[in-house]
DNA sequence: TATAATT
């Protein structure tokens, strides 16, 4: 085990090394490969106006996937240099991340290194933005703006420019169609710090911009992480637990780093499809009806007590697990011996069945494989 | 008319 965790880190090294060389012409920033419905600036040059006062070592780390664990981000930074202290921002009710999060170096070399190789790295959907993170205060929370009533054909150019005689842009982001990529008339602006905010607020709501028709809705925007009662609860009941511990969830991590690794640099994945072994056919697979289905995965052998958050624990681990279900008698409520495991993503779905299969649960060996077509197999 | 930016 040690030797497949030394394998993975040399193999990281490596790829860091060749990013380094590839990133010394400057960093490649796609502004659209946040999301396709976005058009934002969230890449721009991160190294910049920093006062004596601010911190070195202590960076801000955006555009996480919203999956990306806190161990995962810190081995992901640890490979530039020793850390001081790693935090995920979290929800505080349901622990689900809010997508950014914290890395303090010991050194202050490592974190301008940090910036350097890691800021713009692709990470699944998400283009992370690694910058120096000012002193928490006051004065710099709920700075941002939600823009509505924008005319059509405004860029985010246009947008930046509207609102920067009132301050420092952090971030600015107009949204668009999905499908025509035309602009949704909303946006978003994100101040440097809440008075510019206020004062934008001030001078451009109910505004006409210039060479537009109708006024513009200026406000503070809604944070996010407030949700319904009802979709925290949803959150809640949903989200796997993060916490399963022992040598399997250290193995799932490992692997998911190194496929997090695998997606960012697209190298070919030593667990893509192609490469599993008695499934390349995919005859008796089922496959997915229709996308957002996901991988269904049979899990044999479960205690007649089993219920559906054991298989959260177990699988959670491994990545996203959108639905569980524990197959129950009619008349006794206990399990029947067996249950199902809905994954998001092949890869992550295939490491969960190759390292749970033949596990030990309790007095049980369970079997576990991709759900198939068949009644059942002798 | 709503994105996960200050622990």
């Amino acid at each position: 085990s040690f030797q497949i965790h030394f394998r993975i880190l040399n193999a990281f090294q490596q790829v860091i090394a060749a990013m380094e060389t590839q990133l010394s012409n400057g960093p490649t920033c796609n502004n659209t490969s946040n999301g396709p419905s976005t058009i934002s600036n969230n890449c721009s040059s991160p190294v910049e106006s920093g006062s004596m006062e601010d911190s070195k070592t202590n960076l801000i780390v955006n555009y996480l996937p919203q999956n990306m664990t806190q161990e995962e981000l810190k081995s992901l930074f640890g490979s530039i240099g020793e850390i001081e202290s790693c935090k995920l921002v979290r929800d505080k009710i349901t622990g689900q991340s809010l997508g950014y999060g914290f890395v303090n170096y010991v050194d202050p070399k490592d974190a301008e290194k940090a910036i350097n190789t890691l800021n713009g790295l692709r990470l699944q959907t998400k283009t992370i933005k690694v910058s120096y993170a000012r002193p928490s205060s006051a004065s710099i929370r709920d700075a941002n703006l939600y823009v509505s009533g924008l005319p059509k054909t405004m860029t985010q150019k246009e947008l930046e420019q509207l609102f920067s005689q009132y301050g420092r842009i952090i971030t600015s982001r107009i949204l668009v169609d999905q499908v025509t990529g035309v602009s949704r008339g909303v946006g978003f602006i994100r101040f440097d710090r809440r008075i510019e905010a206020e004062e934008a607020i001030k001078g451009l709501n109910g505004q006409k911009p210039p060479g537009a028709t109708e006024p513009i809705t200026v406000k503070f925007a809604n944070n996010p992480s407030q949700k319904t009662s009802q979709a925290l609860l949803s959150q809640l009941y949903q989200s796997p637990n993060r916490r399963y511990p022992g040598p399997l969830a250290q193995q799932a991590q490992r692997f998911r780093l190194d496929n997090l690794l695998n997606m960012a640099y697209g190298v070919k994945s030593r667990f893509s499809p192609m490469a599993i072994d008695g499934v390349t056919s995919l005859a008796g697979i089922n496959i997915p009806g229709h996308a957002g289905t996901g991988w269904c995965i049979f899990v044999y052998n479960l205690a007649p007590d089993a219920d559906e958050s054991i298989l959260w624990q177990m699988f959670g681990p491994f990545g996203a697990v959108t639905n569980v279900k524990v197959i129950r008698d009619f008349n006794t409520n206990k399990c029947k011996g067996f249950g199902f495991v809905t994954m998001t993503n092949y890869d992550e779905a295939a490491m969960a069945i190759a390292s749970l299969n033949g596990y030990r649960l309790g007095d049980r060996v369970l079997q576990v494989s991709f759900k198939t077509n068949k009644t059942h197999k002798a």
